[in-house]
DNA sequence: GGATATCGGTTCATTATTTGAACCATTATT
DNA sequence: AATAATGGTTCAAATAATGAACCGATATCC
C-alpha cells in the first residue's frame, strides 16, 4: 500500500461510535508502526484532516474534511436535496430511514433519521453497506452500470445471516424484481430480525448514484407494511432524483 | 513535503468555482509531475476521496470525504446546530451571512446564505479567511488561545487593501474592542467596499471554535446598520454556542 | 487534409522518503 | 515503589516515490 493509502486508512478508523482515538490505539488497529502512525497523523493534522485534543492528546477527524465535503456538496447537492425527503419519510413510516451514496464498491451511509421509539433499527452515519446483502445494495445494482454489478457478483459474497443471498443468480433475480416493482426488499440479509425496503436515486445519466431505504424490526412488519413502505420509499427516491436533475423526467426513463 | 501532504494539496486545488479538473491541469497547478499527480489521484480514487468522470476523464472530490465529514459532524454538530440560525440571520439582515470554523491557521467557510438581491457580497463555501484581515478572524482571535493569536501576529501579515490592518498593535486593539463590544467590525480589510461584522462561537472550554459573520456592501451600510447587525450576529453566535454546549451558561463566562 | 499541440496515461532507472526497533519522558495502575 | 501503559523521538536500512521520455488518441490550426 502506498503512503497515501495508509494515511487514508488511518482516517477510516474513526467512526461515529469511536470518534476519538489515541496514538497507540491507531497504531494497533492500523497495523502500522507507532512512529509511522504518528508521522502520518502529523501530516494529516498539518492539513486539517485530523485534529488533536489539547487535553487528552487523542486524535479526531478535522475541519479540513468538512471543507472539502462542502465543496463537493456544492457540485452534487445530494444531501441538501435528499435530507428533507428522508425526514418526511421517517415521519410517515415511523421507522429508521437512511440515505446512501455509492463509493468504490459499497454504499456509504450519509444520513440517517431514527424514529423516536426504543425498539428500532440502528444505522450509523458513515456505515458501509455491502451491495449484495442489503435492500439499498440491491436497489442500487438494479440501476447501476453493468461493470459495478459484475464486480459485485464476481467477488466473494459474505453470508452475514442464514438468510443472506450469496448465489449470483438469486441476487440477479432479486435485482430484476426490484426493477419491476420499483423498490427492493431485503429480508434479514445483513442482520437477523431486520427487514428493509429501498429505492435507487438516479443521476442525470439514468444510472443510480445512491439509495434511500427504510429499515424496521421484522417482528412488527406485516406484508402490507412492506408494500406501503416500498411505495413511499420509491416515491421519495423519484422525487429526489427529479430535484437533482432539474425535474427532467425524460432522463429518468430507466425508472419509468 | 511528504507524500501525504502532496496528496492533500491536490485535493485542495478543487473549489466551488472549479469542482472538476483534468490531469494536466492538476499537475500544472500543483507543480507535481504528471506521473506523480496521477499516482496520487489513483491512490485517492481507490479510497473514494476523488472520483473520475467516466466521460470527460476529469477528476472531482469523492464521496469518501462526505462520509468522514459526516462522522466528524456527528461528534461536533456544528453545521446542524448553526445553519438554522445562519438562515434566520440572513433573512433578518438581508445581507450575506457566513459561518466559519477554525482550521490550522485560518478560518474555513463552511456555510453561506446569500440574500436574494443582485448587489451583494459573495462568499464561497470552502473559502479560507485570514485571521488578521477579516471580521471573522478578529472575532475568532478575541476568544482564541494565546498561542493561536501569537502565531497569527508573528507571521507576515498581508495588506489586501489600503485599509487592511497589519500592525500587530492595531490588530490587538481591534480584538480588544471586539471583546468589549461583543462583536468585531472589519472595514474593507480583505476587499474594497465590503464591511463586515462577526462574533465568535465558543466551545465548551470557553475558547472560540468558529465564527458567524454578516458581510455587506459598504455603500449601503450606515453606522446604525453596523450596530444593528453587530447585535444580531452576537445574539446568533451566543445562541449557537449555547446550543452546542447544552445551554450551559456557566461555561460561557468569557463572553459574558 | 496534414501538421501540430494537447490530452490522459505508462515505463523504469535514479533518488529521496518512509520505515521500525530501540529509545525517552509522563502518566496511570498495581 | 514497581509495572505497564501512554505519547513522542531517533537514525541506519529498506522501500516507495519520482520524472524524463514515451505512447496512443483527440482536438486544433493553417
Amino acid at each position: 500500500m502506498g503512503t497515501v493509502g495508509k494515511a487514508i486508512s488511518l482516517l477510516e478508523l474513526f467512526s461515529v461510535a469511536e470518534p476519538e482515538l489515541g496514538l497507540s490505539d491507531l497504531s494497533r488497529r492500523s497495523g502500522f508502526d507507532k512512529a509511522t502512525t504518528r508521522r502520518l497523523l502529523v501530516a494529516l493534522t498539518g492539513h486539517g484532516f485530523v485534529e488533536q485534543d489539547a487535553g487528552t492528546r487523542h486524535y479526531r477527524l478535522g475541519a479540513g474534511l468538512s471543507r472539502l465535503a462542502r465543496i463537493r456538496e456544492a457540485r452534487f447537492p445530494f444531501l441538501q436535496t435528499a435530507v428533507p425527503l428522508v425526514r418526511e419519510l421517517a415521519t410517515a413510516t415511523a421507522e429508521t430511514v437512511h440515505l446512501s451514496e455509492f463509493g468504490i464498491d459499497r454504499l456509504v451511509t450519509v444520513h440517517v433519521e431514527h424514529p423516536a421509539r426504543a425498539n428500532r433499527v440502528n444505522v450509523d452515519i458513515g456505515q458501509l453497506l455491502p451491495l449484495h446483502s442489503t435492500a439499498s445494495g440491491i436497489a442500487y445494482m438494479a440501476f447501476a452500470r453493468d461493470e459495478a454489478v459484475r464486480a459485485c457478483l464476481a467477488g466473494p459474497l459474505d453470508a452475514f445471516t442464514a438468510h443472506t443471498l450469496v448465489e449470483p443468480a438469486a441476487i440477479a433475480r432479486s435485482m430484476d424484481e426490484a426493477r419491476v416493482r420499483g423498490y427492493s426488499i431485503c429480508d434479514q440479509g445483513l442482520e437477523e430480525g431486520v427487514i428493509s425496503v429501498a429505492a435507487a436515486i438516479l443521476a442525470a445519466d439514468g444510472f443510480a448514484l445512491g439509495t434511500i431505504a427504510v429499515a424496521a424490526p421484522k417482528a412488527r412488519t406485516a406484508a402490507a407494511d412492506i408494500a406501503q413502505r416500498g411505495l413511499a420509499v420509491m416515491a421519495a427516491a423519484r422525487e429526489i432524483s427529479m430535484r437533482l436533475n432539474g425535474d427532467n423526467l425524460q432522463i429518468l426513463r430507466r425508472q419509468a
